[in-house]
DNA sequence: GCCTTACTTTCCCCCGGGGAAAACTTCCGT
DNA sequence: ACGGAAGTTTTCCCCGGGGGAAAGTAAGGC
């Protein structure tokens, strides 16, 4: 049927998917021409092809993975409803997390902004000077899973919290004794899969019931430490310093470093977030 | 200065940015090594780099491309403070609507969502029957660009708008003769760039100071339309039944196709959005 | 001096296309 | 029947790195 033979150009136009893209679909097997000219290999596509493209084109919008999107095409042939309900409550998630994100991004660049110019004083954060302390032991209950900074710490310290916060935990006088940390035990710097762990000092009887919650007593160290106040995400500013102060006194850094937190984001504005940073070092 | 020679590893550790990142920046000219060894090819920083490693991770987080992040240093450096904050407020905007689409885009997730399975009515859009259509000449006042869907329709919009509701063009007492029309000049759909005209029909003696507003006559055509109901993005539906309609009638499209939208998107929920999506056809 | 282990180097593939170039085809007008 | 325009094909490079391989190197222990 001739009429059946549309050529990409127009396909293109109809379906207000770009060319490139209709090629690439083509090539991962995601939405093939009906026919291709064996010697020209121009691509020929039909009308009943249209309604694919259509929901291509709505997928890929609401953000899906070209994999994920022929996944669900699949699962649609197939009538699994409940894969297609499942992928779709996970991208929700994963949207409302990267607005938040990005609602963060908008209030620093906002707060920029103001300071009309003068915009690097971003980077002139304070940090206290290095102290060189000795810590000792603390028994907490902790958690550790690897994941994303933003997420996994939020995430475990809620749990945390929720735990501690117990009837029956509360019932035994739990007391939370200090600040909570985070310790981080990547030596390098990770994006996606970084191993996390949330601890919270506790002292008293404690229970849990989550059996990737530990109850632990943490080593007692010697570490660099400082203290950063400002928005969470310049506490590389903390970083700095203490290696900076590390390297002049001829010490070295090894080990998880420990961040401890000593305000709650959701009561403090995120200028005056307090940060220690504590690095544990030995003599050279 | 042995204590000056920091390995990437360590450096990754104390700048919490990624080795990959590292490198990457290296050769991009953004954060050179101070030093390379020239037979292994080993990277050594100095403490003194640390403060650059961390503004570059500070301006990435916040979302500016490499090739802006080295402009802004070199900015900072030479104290061309406006430069920046006009990057920043920049920024700022594009962030902006970064979050308006994830909003909208979340609207439709948890809609699709509350449909628990049946995800997929998200595509059953009604679409009115398709007509043939003889559409008189209009007489409009219209203002063409090149942009994004998103952005360039709505700012058109809101000038052409703001236009005919000017203080002197109410006293000549113009008035609206019809829906704000889109007339969409691409033959091949087109992400950015794309050739966007909008066009508001009008009658009485309107004058316009924007030089690049004009007030002309569309041509009189015979057009393939249907009117589609639903939110914005599905409006492909109406463009596949329109396009399936002239196939099958034997009619031949060309020509710049209109969009007419008949309500407000501030006014009414988006589920109830009215468009109407004529294509221009002749016989074949 | 050698071995092991940890560290670093480069190289290539992946996401989802956009932009551009060089070569071929189709189609239209004469 | 032929020439030119328009449409289509491929291929390569770009964004900003992450993941992993293969290979060379530094440092510490015996």
């Amino acid at each position: 049927m001739s009429v059946d033979q549309i050529p990409i150009g127009k396909f293109s136009f109809m379906t207000r998917l770009s060319q490139k893209a209709l090629r690439l679909y083509d090539r991962k097997g995601l939405l093939v021409p009906e026919a291709k000219d064996p010697f020209t290999g121009y691509r020929y596509y039909t009308v009943s092809q249209l309604e694919k493209g259509m929901k291509i084109k709505t997928l890929t919008f609401l953000g899906f993975s070209l994999e994920e999107i022929s996944k669900l095409l699949y699962a649609e042939k197939k009538g699994n409803y409940e894969h297609i309900g499942a992928c779709f409550r996970k991208k929700l998630e994963e949207t409302q997390l990267e607005i938040w994100q990005l609602q963060m991004i908008e209030g620093i660049l906002q707060g920029a902004c103001k300071n009309n110019g003068k915009v690097m004083e971003l980077f002139e954060m304070s940090v206290t000077e290095s102290v060189i302390k000795e810590i000792p032991e603390i028994r907490v209950v902790s958690k550790r899973e690897k994941g994303t900074f933003a997420v996994t710490i939020g995430k475990l310290i809620g749990e945390i919290c929720a735990c501690v916060s117990s009837p029956e935990n509360q019932r035994n006088r739990v007391k939370i004794t200090g600040p909570i940390m985070f310790l981080c035990h990547d030596e390098e710097y990770k994006e996606t899969g970084a191993d996390i762990e949330i601890a919270l000092p506790v002292s008293g009887r404690i229970s849990v019931e989550d059996p990737k919650m530990e109850i632990k007593t943490l080593p007692a160290i010697r570490a660099v430490s400082a203290v950063y106040r400002g928005p969470y995400h310049g506490v590389e500013a903390g970083y700095n310093r203490v290696f900076s102060f590390a390297k002049e006194n001829n010490l070295e850094p090894f080990g998880p470093s420990r961040e401890l937190y000593f305000n709650d984001p959701a009561e403090v504005p995120e200028e005056e977030l307090m940060t220690e940073v504590q690095i544990q070092v030995r003599e050279k």
